[in-house]
DNA sequence: CTCGTTCGTATTTTCGATAATTATCAAATC
DNA sequence: GATTTGATAATTATCGAAAATACGAACGAG
């Protein structure tokens, strides 16, 4: 049902990687991202990978300087305060909606989501941090969760945003054990209140899981930059 | 103060130049903007008008259908819908917060932009529709409302959709004289609210005002396509 | 007459190279 | 010693053309 998202052209592919690079911490905030090293990484011209970085600067991941070039957005305490408050007021949005108006189909797939990110290992051998794998399960999951409301910009602003919010995930998992935290039974418990549609429930756990990750990497920013 | 953009790069300029068309409504929803009769017209090559194009286009002011070009957006009554609902929920935050820990320079600005608005003309002499002047005295006088809050993400976020729901405005506009409704006084009443502090009776204003807007021209939407 | 195929054309996508701008750093000046 | 200047290198921005792809018309078979 998902497997390759096939793009098509040279430059969605860059894009994809490009995005995937530095939604899952492997590019350092705020470093640099010179269009020769990556045109020679990706073995493509230039023009491919800057109409890839442009996009990833309009989507808020990267920033363009004018004639200066295109860095890794660069992370502050206060915008991933700001972030997060959007978040969690957008996607329990989304969730409240979907569960006033979602079908069957949308619960399948909020279940579906879960089961896999349930069986998808947390951590990766080598690389700090969490896997790849379980970051795309886990975005796929909260995907879901709100998807079943019928407002498409509603759900990209929640994905664009989730996106960012990645960028300053990987950085705490990369540094300390989460904590005392068992997230797992948190998804388990939102997918179980968004199924049996309590509403109120389900906004509140989602918005205690969004602020939660958010306070402990705020706590991580705070005692090091 | 604001004057000149200054766009140093020539795909800032024809960035802002198109997306002025589109906003503006010189371009019909739909229409496709096909590369080169555009580098023609801008006198830049393809590349600088495809740059701009994908800009547009991750804004959500274009649309880019891979190997088949770009096109303006096209319009539904459920986008606007959707859009309109989630303008209101974040521009009234937007002006809550401004209220709230605005200082007096952001009500400054706010009186300031709307001595302009008040000022500016509403209706040019020829294209149907209203003027670009005041379509853009009209965006300031809403940016100011909510930049006293300290959120960047938030303040950019109402400045995207507002222009996504310019494309719409100009659609009821051009064809019905807007009804029996005086615009001009919903703004002052807005302005004043907002600079004596009265959060809860601006952000009511605030959310009639775009709401009143959308269902105008839904019903210029229904009536027509 | 309808459906499918082939081919030419229009358009997009990608490339490689040039022009323009900025960054670097050593020498010179105050 | 700090700051400015000027040449050089590194990088971005822009261009014009080649390659790839989609679109539509003409054609032929069933």
């Amino acid at each position: 049902m998902s497997a390759t998202p096939t793009s098509n052209t040279l430059t969605e592919r860059v894009f994809h990687d490009l995005r995937a690079d530095i939604v899952n911490g492997r590019m350092p905030a705020g470093s640099a991202l010179k269009l020769s090293p990556l045109a020679q990484r990706f073995d493509v011209s230039m023009s491919v990978i800057r109409e890839a970085l442009v996009r990833l600067s309009e989507q808020g991941l990267a920033q363009l300087s004018p004639n200066q070039g295109f860095k890794v957005v660069s992370i502050t305490a206060e915008d991933l305060i700001d972030l997060t408050d959007l978040r969690i007021r957008l996607e329990s949005l989304a969730l409240a909606e979907s569960i006033r108006h979602g079908d069957t189909a949308w619960e399948a797939s909020v279940v579906a989501a879960h089961h896999v990110l349930e069986r998808t290992p947390l951590t990766q051998a080598e690389h700090g941090g969490t896997s790849d794998a379980w970051s795309h399960a886990h975005a796929e999951f909260h995907d879901a969760l709100g998807a079943g409301c019928a407002r498409p910009r509603l759900i990209s602003l929640t994905r664009s945003m989730r996106d960012s919010s990645e960028v300053y995930r990987q950085l705490s998992t990369t540094r300390e054990g989460s904590g005392n935290r068992d997230v797992a039974a948190e998804h388990k418990a939102l997918m179980e209140l968004a199924t049996s549609r309590k509403e109120a429930e389900a906004v509140a756990a989602l918005s205690a899981h969004l602020q939660r990750t958010t306070d402990i990497v705020l706590a991580g920013l705070d005692s090091s930059d």
